[in-house]
DNA sequence: GCCAACGTTGGC
DNA sequence: GCCAACGTTGGC
């Protein structure tokens, strides 16, 4: 199957590029969105390339790309009262909410930020600068990707 | 901090 | 099943 590619949004203040960097890899937990859950459980595979983004940060934008290593799997932070993810509803033979992981490709040299993303008329269709779309898990096009990657060069 | 745009919840 | 109220996301 063709490799597919992905943009995930994480806050900087709760886990940002950096922290990967350290880390070199995570689990994505704390999705409760369930258009997000889907991609993750259904359409996310090994090897799927990741574009890392920053919300509610400044600026906001692409800072790293990564690489799902582990497909989807149950989000163990939802069974867990004290966390601040848990749900109640999801229970461990049947969970609610699922999670990937993915590992570090590379921290990009400068941030691709949303102002330039919106001004690209190449990008103009990205999902993610689409009236109020607030998803944190969204399929990218490779050209877009390719697009991204390249900015993030000059 | 504000607020638009969503998603979810719960009364009916 | 409808929809108002409420909570969350996320840009600014």
């Amino acid at each position: 199957m063709a490799t597919k590619y992905w943009l995930m949004k994480s806050e900087p203040g709760a886990y940002s590029i950096d922290d990967l960097v350290k880390d070199k890899k995570t689990h994505w937990d704390g999705v409760r969105n369930y258009q997000a859950r889907n991609f993750m459980r259904d359409e996310m595979k090994i090897g799927n390339q990741v574009l890392f983004y920053h919300s509610n940060a400044k600026p906001t934008g692409v800072v790293g790309v990564c690489e799902v290593m582990k497909e989807g799997y149950p989000d163990f932070t939802a069974f867990d009262p004290e966390d601040k993810h848990f749900d109640a509803k999801s229970k461990e033979d049947k969970p609610t909410w699922i999670m990937v992981d993915i590992k570090l490709v590379k921290k990009l040299k400068r941030t691709v930020t949303l102002e330039e993303i919106k001004d690209n008329s190449k990008l103009l269709d990205m999902k993610l600068v689409q009236r109020g779309n607030r998803l944190s898990v969204m399929p990218v096009s490779k050209k877009e990707f390719d697009i991204i990657l390249r900015l993030s060069e000059q």
